[in-house]
RNA sequence: GGAGGCGUCGCAUAGUGGUCUAGUGCACCGCCUUGGAAAGGCGGCAGGUGGGAAACCGCCUCGAGAGUUCGAAUCUCUCCGCCUCCGCCA
């Protein structure tokens, strides 16, 4: 949610933001809808006055006057009650409409409509060993992951949709054991950039969901409870939610959070799309980095920067060929004033896929939130918010098997993994 | 799942229908006093929102929302949170 201040004087500006990021919204009639509320406050807030000063009257009024006086203040209520009933309905549009303007994207954020027109910003290694600037090389054609982890018994994806449905996986013997060395070297390697550690709920009640900007719009996305919490895909929901209506400390340094959850999401628009595998899966974990820190646009930048390249570094202590792009306008949610994804290489599908997702939003969350902080002069200011996926599994899986496979269907174990997996390579002789 | 209790300013507490512009203590800030400090004295000390150039003025907020009433921190209902006891349970 943006200052409604700050949207009346800035109204082209935010048409042409909602514009570049191929989101609908009728400003103008927000703006005829505020000049309304704010005239109804004021009639309401006269009247208010004038019952209070003559209901301060009214106990020391005695016969006569005292029945003058009720009479008077009966039709004064009844006045009111029109008021408030207007206004309330002014304030529902009011509200709903607020919820539905779009920040503001940075001016460095590229046009487009959709992720086929983000821009490559980086390549890793600088050099790709390919023609083409491709970076695999293999002396065999290369596996998909479904296939060499089946093969090496590490994944069951057909009891997986056999128990769980649809999208439905189990992980077995080694492949829990890269899982699981893959959470702890980034719980080593992202604590040490100085994230405190944070294990998050799941299940979320509606305030955060509304507060992050995953509702209302994106209600079909998320799974409910009979209860009415919904199960979050992203540790950012709660993570978000941890300060909510709280005035939080940030003359020391920024909030900075290494959270981790179980996700789900019901990828309801995503029928067709990766109905194989590891890639997108209806259940998964991931470690999430969420920042708040002073609201200075400078400092936004900073952070996301350092976000986006902690997890760069992470891929590299993996040793697997990455990109990283700069998301353009139409691939923005509505919150986001830019975002970079970084896309690791897939050697089966000879494409990169996205691992990672870094954003910053200006004050639009806790603004909804209502997280604040006072600055060096006292004032109370809403702080910046920040998040970035710091690695999600078993999503990462699918690049570690496919670019650390052999001809003979084996699996190298990452360097940097070896000391969690216990081993060099899974599968081969036991 | 059952029974009961409780949510008031940063913290602690007072307040059971109008005199509440929510009092008091602690903490905090400024000044006085002091060689410096402590103690003491004086003053300040909530967030929103609307009007105004400003001074200043109006309105809202006692967990949240709805209701009763001319008038609600106070009465009623719903929800949220916390506590105690019973039951169940990893």
């Amino acid at each position: 949610m943006l200052d409604i201040h700050f949207i009346r004087e800035n109204a082209d500006v935010i048409k042409a933001g909602a514009a570049k990021k191929r989101i609908e919204v009728d400003v103008d009639r927000l703006l005829a809808v505020d000049d309304e509320r704010k005239l109804l406050r004021q009639e309401l807030d006269a009247k208010r006055s004038e019952q209070i000063r003559r209901s301060s009257e009214m106990q020391y009024a005695k016969g006569f006057d005292r029945e003058k006086l009720l009479e008077a203040m009966r039709q004064l209520k009844n006045g009111m009650t029109e008021g408030e009933e207007k206004l309330k309905a002014v304030m529902t549009e009011w509200q709903k409409l607020m919820l539905m303007v779009p920040n503001i994207p940075d001016m460095s954020v590229p046009d487009g409509v959709s992720d086929a027109e983000n821009i490559e910003v980086k390549k890793w290694p600088a050099q790709s060993a390919v023609e083409g600037g491709e970076p695999a090389t293999f002396g065999f054609a290369p596996k998909g992951h479904v296939e060499l982890m089946t093969a090496l018994g590490i994944a069951d994806f057909e009891r997986g949709a056999k128990v769980a449905g649809f999208r439905g996986y189990f992980l077995k013997g080694d492949g829990v054991l890269l899982m699981n060395a893959v959470w702890q070297l980034a719980l080593k390697h992202f604590s040490a950039k100085g994230l405190t550690p944070l294990s998050v709920p799941s299940l979320v009640r509606r305030e955060a969901f509304l507060g992050t900007g995953y509702l209302p719009q994106g209600e079909e996305d998320l799974y409910k409870t009979q209860d009415g919490e919904y199960l979050a895909g992203t540790a950012e929901v709660a993570t978000m939610g941890y300060y909510m209506n709280e005035t939080i400390d940030l003359s020391v340094q920024p909030v900075q959070f290494l959270a981790f959850s179980p996700c789900f999401r019901r990828e309801a628009g995503a029928h067709g799309k990766d109905v194989n595998g590891l890639i997108r899966v209806h259940e998964f974990f991931k470690w999430e980095q969420v920042v708040l820190c002073r609201a200075e646009h400078d400092e936004s930048v900073r952070m996301h920067e350092w976000l986006n390249r902690n997890t760069e570094e992470f891929i590299e202590l993996l040793n697997i060929p990455y990109h990283t792009v700069v998301n353009c306008g139409g691939d923005l949610g509505l919150g986001q004033v830019k975002k970079y994804d970084i896309e690791l290489w897939v050697p089966a599908e000879n494409t990169y896929r996205e691992i990672s997702s870094a954003s910053y939003f200006h004050d639009f969350q806790t603004r909804r939130l209502n997280i604040r902080y006072r600055d060096a002069e006292g004032t109370m200011r809403f702080p910046h918010s920040l998040n970035s996926t710091a690695i999600p599994t078993p999503r990462i899986l699918v690049s570690i098997v496919e670019n650390y496979q052999q001809a003979d269907g084996t699996i190298k174990v990452p360097e940097a993994l070896v000391p969690y997996v216990g081993k060099t390579v899974i599968g081969g002789a036991r």
